[in-house]
DNA sequence: CCAATATTGTTGCGCTTGCAACAATGTCAA
DNA sequence: TTGACATTGTTGCAAGCGCAACAATATTGG
């Protein structure tokens, strides 16, 4: 009598595919440049919109990051030298960040590294790629 | 210029959905029945598992949890009354892991909550459903 | 038999995180 | 204008985690 099969419920399967899919990402370059999943996620944030109109607030919500973890993150990448902070023009409570050189280069580094790793997913789900991905959107899409 | 998109990265997207859903099934149960995700997931496997013969290390290795976070959980859940530990019957070293009444009564609660919730997920997903569990299987079996 | 090696589970350590509280600043209504 | 409320970002705190080291026990090769 099958009560619960943990190995068939959804949560539990896309939670172990996460952990799985950011340990592997990240070795691909943290022993190379000290970045975490956080911080990396700021970069590539600040990577992808040159508008540099980028607040912690901003981040936090395109980012699905909470405030407290965007801003340690940033701290830290601040002391890294991969960013700075920058304040806003008329409103004193907004923090800009944006990308030094350093932080250009080195994303000029991880960006390719990431790509080719989706690369390789979709190579390794073949004709289930696209499938996947639409449900994967719909159920982000689901819950606001 | 598109230089990388965040959003449509893979790995990314697993990520936050893995967040949504622990956040939101822990959520339905846990102000209740005061369990987080570890404990959960030891309480499962033990009730799936009626054999009973389940050690530490089965959990760790069936679960994908690291044995020091199934140790810690298994100690909570002892503390709180929902299993007992017992001696291995010939070696010394193991453990075995086993719910105690009160472990199947909660279990007879929560279960069907998370079943609830997956049948939500699936119908959120509608015909996507198959082929989006199809791909999820692939990328779990892809990495060993 | 025994010494070296392997396995099992626990624990100290450092790191990360979410939450809530907070200070600083901005907004808005009366 | 001003007082109440909202927003932004930081930080103390407690909890959870992975890693590595460890003690206890088991296995294996000579």
């Amino acid at each position: 009598m099958e009560k619960f099969d943990l190995n068939s419920f959804l949560p539990y399967q896309v939670n172990v595919l996460a952990s799985r899919m950011s340990r592997s990402l990240e070795a691909r370059y943290r022993n190379k440049f000290g970045i975490t999943v956080s911080e990396w996620r700021i970069l590539v944030h600040l990577y992808q919109d040159q508008a540099g109109l980028v607040s912690t607030r901003d981040i936090q919500q395109r980012v699905d990051m909470h405030k407290s973890r965007v801003s340690r993150a940033a701290k830290k990448l601040e002391g890294s030298g991969y960013i700075i902070k920058r304040p806003h023009p008329t409103d004193r409570r907004i923090i800009n960040l944006a990308l030094t050189e350093k932080g250009h280069e080195i994303m000029g580094e991880i960006s390719p590294i990431a790509s080719q790793y989706q690369v390789d997913l979709l190579a390794s789900l073949g004709e289930l790629g696209k499938p996947f991905r639409d449900g994967l959107n719909a159920l982000l899409e689901a819950r606001t």
